[in-house]
DNA sequence: TAGATTGTTAATCGATTAACAATC
DNA sequence: TAGATTGTTAATCGATTAACAATC
């Protein structure tokens, strides 16, 4: 078995873009894939893409590049897509109800299997066949069930309140919702999802270009 | 006025995270900070923020800090945040949903003053008082309305053409979460959600972390 | 074989971090 | 004044890009 560091972050990032678009090329039919071509689809360097995939453990042929199945599959390997695992969410608002119906997720590893909210009104309730329970429940059953992954979508005054349930309870890594820096222990994997952030890039982005916009074009 | 050069995408990022505590802090009274305080809340380094806040063209005192009204609105303008701009949503289904229902993008400059569909059941119907109409309307309405954003929350076999259709309409920006790499022309500001792809992320260093542990406790 | 494409080593670039002088 | 904190210049670090030898 041939070791493998653990990725840079920015290889780690690109590495869906990759499957995504090689899974789509496969359907189609093609059989081999160079740097190149991946390249081009997305607006990357060859070079970089080559150096991603020698990241990753994949090796091509001269002159012929890769090979399409063995590409994608070990692509999907090295970051452990369609190993299931099971997952919480708390805060069962407009966002995790999305989230919860949302099945394509289950292709990256992760299965819902109960929501939590404090809200009385919601409990007991499903959404998407997956049953809402109270949150005073969540550290308990985390450590009964060994659930690994804890989704918040919290709203952000209680997502600190959640986390620290979650982390009593054992969760090994949390996929963080909530537009709040969490302060949790180093060693609990925690991926940030902060669509405000997101969208301030955009905005002044947007700012900028009209800016510079209005120089162009005095009238 | 003070000329800034366009932020460093780094530094862009994190200027939302300094925003978020620095309204915190003053909403508990606070009335300087210095880059240590902030670095400390979130996990960086005082450098950097000191840095950042400099790239930003904020200025501080020696021995006192930032004055925090100041700061948080200087930051706050430089993101250009609450300069509201209107905006179309294309694809009304879960995540559009979710995102219409989420008024708090208005701090950050976004209202979405429609919401397109392909889905003839859902046209015409309003969803938290936000108008569904024909998708085929786009084009127009855009370049009638002098839109600028456009967010796809459209099924990923339609966000290209979704895409293409704003584009033709005249939109200046994209906020994209379909799970699709979008070719647009290059002078069209594009930010991508993948929420995939930060799954992805999650799940591969909850793997990485599996395994070593996996070692530490070889039974 | 000739040529295309890989894979690796070296060079460049940009961001982070360190050092330190300026200053309130 | 002495000491804390800013702001800037220089050093380090890591990722991207370039160059090129290996090879199918």
């Amino acid at each position: 078995m041939t070791k493998i560091k653990a990725l840079p972050e920015p290889t780690l990032r690109r590495i869906p873009k990759y499957i995504h678009l090689l899974m789509q090329m496969k359907k189609q039919g093609v059989v081999h894939v160079s740097s190149a071509t991946i390249a081009d689809e997305l607006g990357l360097d060859s070079i970089q893409v080559r150096k991603d995939l020698s990241l990753a453990g994949m090796v091509g042929k001269p002159k012929v590049g890769f090979d399409m199945t063995e590409l994608v599959e070990g692509l999907m390997n090295i970051l452990n897509w369609g190993n299931l695992k099971e997952a919480f969410l708390a805060g069962a608002g407009n966002l995790g109800e999305a989230i919860l119906g949302y099945k394509k997720f289950n292709d990256y590893g992760l299965n819902i299997v109960a929501a939590f909210d404090n809200d009385e009104s919601k409990i007991g309730k499903k959404i998407y066949g997956i049953e809402i329970l109270p949150i005073e429940k969540i550290a308990n059953m985390i450590k009964r069930m060994h659930i690994k992954i804890g989704v918040i979508t919290a709203p952000p005054e209680h997502a600190q309140e959640v986390a620290n349930l979650m982390i009593e309870g054992g969760i090994w890594a949390i996929w963080n919702f909530a537009p709040v820096h969490l302060k949790i222990p180093e060693d609990i994997i925690l991926e940030n999802v902060q669509l405000s952030h997101s969208l301030s890039a955009l905005t002044y982005k947007l700012a900028e270009k009209i800016k510079t916009n209005d120089y162009k074009i005095p009238n």
